[in-house]
DNA sequence: CTCCGTGCAAAAGGTTTGCACTGGT
DNA sequence: ACCAGTGCAAACCTTTTGCACGGAG
């Protein structure tokens, strides 16, 4: 057994679970990224697995991270569809996200805003803000559970 | 005086501040944008104001945007530049973000865990996430403040 | 008067799509 | 054998850049 199946098998077991197959081009991309803690783009995984597979196309490493991500296997990270979003609040506020509609709102809460930085990072923390995922109601409404 | 002055002021007195010029064009992004709650995109700005000022091009909208954020007049929401970002880890945890070199940390701690979701929002909340800005040690070596 | 800010056009990313083929299950 | 998944190429969308002109301070 090589040395990452080990850490590979909680994702291909979470990959049979949702019914994806199991094909070589995304165990490639599982096995590039399981152990990498720099969140890396589709581009630089597809980098850094293109040689090693060939033939693997760019548009497959989108979407296999595509599906992983929509099965919960994997994560996508702090990111709101392509384009960029503005804001007119800067002070500190937080964030409710839609998964569906990718509507965003605004939030007050007192109780987030006193938050404890980390400390032993060697950042210095200017600021930050929560961000919440789910269903807004409308979504709700349309698609019930 | 017309309606929205005096909501308008306080961004115009900080552009002031920070000495951007208050040329028509970026008076006209603040008016659309000040009311707003709905993070809309750069294009999206461009379409709702783009009728109102006659020439009025897609890049300065861009350019104006950019540069309200980098003067802190307005914000940038959740996001990491251009491109979407993935992490092997679906568990809850957070994350430090370099504001310089855009690099994302991963961290932990358990008082990040287990904070209370707002209520009376309507939405069915999934999960959350808590995002630092900062500036990374690396960052903070090569331009020391 | 001097630059910063702008418009236009073109390029540079990043991502998605149509279609035919192939390989998991 | 069936259908999900793939490769390729082209389209698409968002953002950036070069250059010349014009208006704010």
């Amino acid at each position: 057994m090589k040395r990452n199946d080990a850490l590979l098998e909680p994702f291909e077991a979470l990959c049979r679970e949702k019914g994806l197959a199991l094909t070589v081009q995304r165990r490639a991309v599982l096995k590039d990224l399981a152990p990498r803690k720099d969140h890396p783009t589709a581009d630089q995984v597809f980098e850094s697995v293109g040689p090693q597979v060939p033939g693997l196309s760019r548009t497959t490493v989108y979407r296999v991270l595509d599906s992983l991500a929509k099965a919960g296997v994997i994560q996508e990270v702090g990111h709101l569809g392509t384009a960029m979003r503005y804001d007119p609040r800067v002070q500190r506020h937080h964030h409710l996200l839609c998964v569906e509609c990718a509507r965003v709102l605004d939030i007050e809460d007192p109780r987030l805003d006193a938050l404890k930085a980390p400390t032993g990072t060697g950042f210095e923390i200017s600021d930050y803000s929560v961000y919440f995922k789910g269903r807004c109601p409308d979504c709700r409404k349309k698609r019930p559970r």
